[in-house]
DNA sequence: CAATGTGAACAAGTTCACAGCG
DNA sequence: CGCTGTGAACTTGTTCACATTG
């Protein structure tokens, strides 16, 4: 259903020995749980690169707050090889965990909902280092229609699949009210965005072939009201 | 170690017979997976009340994008008895969320961060109706004291414990850079702030007796990513 | 000999399928 | 008869413990 994207892999190890690159394994259907994971892995090896040159199971547990068996058996499933007695080669993993998580492709963004969480995203540092590139803004409302975000100026909602073609974004974020949601997901899918990150509170009905992922902040802040009742029990037994 | 707290779980309920409020059972641990659905029903079931008495556990789990068995087996653990051959009735079912979730409660929340994150969670509707209120707004940039947010003035940093304390704070918003994050949690905790939810991108210490829970954007968008990537892989298989 | 890689035990979460009840 | 409630099967994820290796 999606058409073919062009792969660009060797963008950001293109610095480095080809050797590298080419450990990368056939990156096979990863658990889910191991995938969070190793975003972690990812932004705690960005920091350490400047300081080790290797790094071992436990280290890097515990910097990502889990266990090193944990962080071991995710390696595993990469397929890499970290030598015993010493541990991990620190840029080994970095390109691997880029290129396993798809992050050496071009990530062409276009946000959708320049409102505060629109703004938050698109200022948000560390997009651009890891593929993802903002190449449009669309808000239905008027007003800010015009003004800039991060040097990208707010396009109207009525340019939203001119702006998806000239642009060739594959992948879109979606900060709108929940009411909204469902209809401009299905203009993005009608413009061939395929990919989909919301922050509406709502359920969204996709063709197959499109991937969407929800983020549901206010699910979380009611998430933590049960904990917090919950801890104030345990407290006291 | 957090000190007791007035319990107000009739605030909410007070408008129904008190019958419906009695049948609220021990709120024992619950997975994790649960109580994140139970926010989803809740959420469908706040739509719901005006329009129907009563809903099947496949009507309810279809709204909420799960299946019937996973939402009978969550209500199963509130111990909540529904009727067999006609459903659960959705007045019921919802104060039994509401309380089972210690939205009945009254969440004096903190705002620690006013920048575009901060004010994106500030304007969250839905908030106010659950129990959330905002008591407080704190940001170190001067240029943004003295500015208002959802009528809440902004007040400084070295503000924040007399805000915490004069408004008996007992939940506080991290929306601060990750380097910030650590200093300004210790100081939250040492205020008495014991729930926290954080979207810094960095783990927290926190003493035994503080819950905090974390919200990384960042890496949901590199998630996506890699189930883009995926999605294609086996699209053409 | 320090640290990986992994089978096996364990724990958590989901789905099935059906008995039982209103 | 329709729909709940739940044991049991199953799937997914985590932790243990130890053989293995540079």
């Amino acid at each position: 259903m999606s058409s073919s994207e062009e792969y660009d892999a060797a963008a950001i190890s293109s610095a480095l020995p080809a050797e590298l690159a080419t450990a990368v394994s056939a990156p096979a259907h990863l658990p889910e749980a191991t995938v969070r994971r190793l975003t972690t892995y990812l932004r705690v090896l960005d920091q350490l690169v400047d300081e080790q040159a290797t790094v071992s199971s436990q280290d890097l547990a515990t910097f990502a707050g889990t266990n090193s068996a944990t962080l071991r058996k995710d390696m595993s499933l990469l397929g890499t090889f970290g030598r015993r007695g010493v541990g991990y080669d620190v840029q080994r993993v970095r390109v691997l965990l880029e290129t396993t998580l798809g992050l050496t492709r071009e990530w062409r963004v276009l946000l959708v909902g320049a409102g505060n969480l629109g703004r938050a995203f698109a200022g948000y540092a560390g997009f651009r280092s890891h593929g993802f590139r903002f190449v449009g803004v669309i808000d239905s409302n008027p007003e800010l229609v015009g003004t800039t975000i991060n040097d990208l100026e707010v396009s109207a909602a009525s340019d939203l699949e001119a702006l998806a073609t000239k642009h060739r974004a594959n992948m879109a974020v979606l900060t709108v009210p929940g009411v909204a949601a469902q209809p401009v997901v299905d203009q993005l899918v009608a413009a061939g965005v395929h990919n989909i990150l919301s922050f509406a509170p709502v359920p969204l009905r996709v063709p197959d072939g499109v991937t969407v992922r929800r983020v549901d902040v206010a699910r979380e802040i009611q998430m933590l009201a049960y904990f917090a009742v919950m801890g104030e029990a345990s407290d006291g037994t």
